[in-house]
DNA sequence: AAAGACACCAACCGCTGTTAT
DNA sequence: AATAACAGCGGTTGGTGTCTT
């Protein structure tokens, strides 16, 4: 059976809201909050409108301390570095903006961003750039965005091989070892500040073709998702010895958290593997638990990652570098991020 | 001045995940 | 376990203002 509609379409205001009716919605949540249920709230609040209607009308014009107006250049860059790394993720990337909805960045995302970022690329490369799909086609972030500094390196891109347009960028991937950046050093910018610790390796979550990424934004809860709960997300990985794998944290900064770790049975780290090879072990409620990028599946990611070339093995050896690899792989972050 | 093109952005739509029954 | 209700998300649309010819 279908889902029934959550109101009368027939009996509903569509369009752009009144003062009136914004007053309306504004004075009600005020007094009685939303009771967690939107739908029943258009008709306890005296509106002739969608429940999902008013939700999003609160939550992207009339809920407090939303911010409009002209983005700065560092929300300009943090959300390409956001974007870059986790792609139209735009709750997410919202919630690394205080006071801005996730609405807000995607529009301005598709009518200006997008435009400066294509100004600005090669041209060569001037093409429409793409959402991250299947295929991990990226739009490439400007000259400007990579030569911030080193410590914004949270998403590194290199050109493929032999690219034709410019959407054909990947992230520089894979784990970034730590020491090619300062210890204790903050990694993104703005009020996404994190401190890394020691021993801890780096780079964005967003999983690419022959390499895997991963990101670790937003150590301070902020308000600004669209859903208007505070969000602090924390995609992080650490590295055991006895434990090669993809674990992370998601906290929504008030009361849930939800983890996630795609393991991979690997008992034997070195490059010709060992026993149990091959094993991964998906669980709940992580970015594959929860939401993975759409077109990924699960063997999409084992896939990225067995693959990961940049480390000099073949296949499974996750996260290790020899000291050539790291050389390379600081070659590349410098150039991206210094030259490019 | 008028018409068409373009840019912007609020709002809508349809889908998915979660929760309640 | 199945179903319904709901919240939330991301892509798209349509109205309006601005710019260009």
């Amino acid at each position: 059976m279908g889902r029934a509609p959550c109101c009368d379409k027939a009996n509903v205001k569509k369009g752009p809201w009144s003062p009136e009716e914004d007053s309306k919605l504004k004075e009600y949540i005020e007094k009685y909050g939303t009771g967690g249920n939107w739908i029943a709230l258009p008709q306890k609040a005296g509106l002739k409108r969608c429940g999902k209607s008013c939700r999003l009308r609160w939550l992207n014009y009339l809920r407090p301390n939303i911010k409009h107006g002209e983005f700065t250049d560092e929300e300009d860059r943090l959300i390409c570095n956001l974007f870059a790394s986790i792609g139209s993720r735009w709750s997410i990337i919202a919630a690394q903006l205080p006071g801005r909805t996730d609405n807000d960045i995607k529009n301005y995302w598709n009518t200006k961003l997008k435009k400066k970022l294509m100004a600005m690329a090669p041209p060569s490369h001037r093409k429409p750039p793409s959402f991250p799909s299947s295929h991990q086609t990226l739009p490439l972030p400007s000259q400007s965005f990579l030569s911030l500094n080193k410590l914004d390196c949270t998403s590194y891109y290199t050109p493929a091989k032999s690219f034709s347009s410019f959407d054909s960028f990947e992230p520089i991937s894979s784990n970034i070892p730590l020491h090619l950046l300062n210890n204790n050093t903050c990694v993104a910018t703005s009020s996404s500040q994190f401190q890394i610790q020691e021993n801890q390796l780096v780079s964005s979550m967003q999983y690419y073709p022959m390499k895997e990424n991963f990101l670790t934004f937003g150590s301070e809860p902020s308000c600004s998702s669209s859903d208007g709960s505070c969000s602090q997300i924390s995609y992080g990985r650490e590295v055991k010895q006895e434990e090669m794998g993809f674990q992370g944290y998601y906290s929504n900064g008030f009361e849930e958290n939800h983890k996630f770790m795609l393991s991979y049975g690997n008992s034997n780290s070195n490059c010709n593997g060992g026993e149990n090879l091959n094993q991964w072990t998906e669980k709940p409620n992580g970015y594959f638990g929860e939401t993975p990028p759409s077109d990924y599946t699960l063997e999409d990611v084992k896939q990225l990652i067995s693959c990961s070339s940049i480390n000099g093995c073949n296949n499974d050896n996750i996260g290790l570098f020899s000291d050539a690899d790291e050389n390379k792989m600081q070659e590349k972050i410098m150039y991206h991020c210094f030259n490019y």
